[in-house]
DNA sequence: GCGACAG
DNA sequence: ATCTTGTCGC
């Protein structure tokens, strides 16, 4: 697919700080989906030396097979900075995407959506440079707090910053640690969460994740 | 000031 | 994220 990378990326984290208050703004939290979905994606990135390897895993929905992979490696270009995570990952994955034939119909990404201090975790980040339906699927949490969980799969609590919804912990397996869902763009909680429960049949994470990590960091 | 802190 | 083998439990 066709990416516009003409744009700078910055190099301290004030001016990321300004880029995150300017790009919060375009984010959409509502359902615009391309409908049927057809297909949906896991991206995720590996780095090892002053690489990083991002990887895309494009899969067949409802079925979860394996449509079509990419990988693509970049230097590493910004530091891991708790609420700046997207800065140092997304150059790579936009790299990764730019060789992928099938455009998915939703994007499953690691980390944090709308559940950030200002709104723009890295798959509302994202979302927002390529305008594609898109969630934010984390492992743990960044921020916010929520009441205790059931154990039983496809409970959840939402999760709110601020006396805010910002996201929601999902059990995607009985009795397993829960994940982190929020919107990250053209998607509502709601129906981010249904869709998570649809690609994940049978592990904690969701297939499509688990596909992408295992691309992104395989040797 | 102190502790927390996606990947 | 990454360093790392076997082992306990369903």
């Amino acid at each position: 697919m066709k990416i516009d990378q003409s744009h700078t990326w910055p190099s301290t984290v004030e001016e990321a700080r300004t880029i995150q208050e300017t790009l919060r703004n375009l984010v959409i939290t509502t359902d615009k989906l391309n409908t049927p979905i057809q297909h949906v994606a896991g991206v995720d990135v590996g780095f090892y030396h002053k690489m990083s390897r991002a990887a895309v895993a494009v899969l067949s929905f409802p079925d979860l097979q394996i449509v079509e992979t990419s990988l693509a490696y970049r230097p590493t270009s910004f530091p891991y900075i708790p609420g700046f995570l997207s800065f140092r990952e997304i150059p790579a994955i936009l790299d990764a995407l730019e060789k992928i034939k099938t455009i998915p119909d939703i994007i499953l990404c690691d980390g944090q959506g709308t559940a950030h201090r200002r709104r723009l975790g890295i798959a509302c980040h994202l979302g927002v440079l390529i305008d594609i339906p898109i969630i934010g699927v984390a492992k743990s949490l960044l921020i916010g707090k929520h009441e205790e969980l059931p154990e039983a799969k496809g409970s959840w609590q939402p999760l709110i910053h601020q006396n805010e919804t910002v996201g929601a912990v999902l059990r995607t397996r009985s009795g397993v640690k829960p994940l982190y869902i929020s919107s990250g763009h053209r998607i509502s909680l709601p129906t981010a969460i249904d869709y998570v429960l649809c690609c994940t049949p049978k592990y904690r994470l969701p297939e499509t994740t688990r596909i992408a990590d295992k691309l992104a960091s395989d040797r």
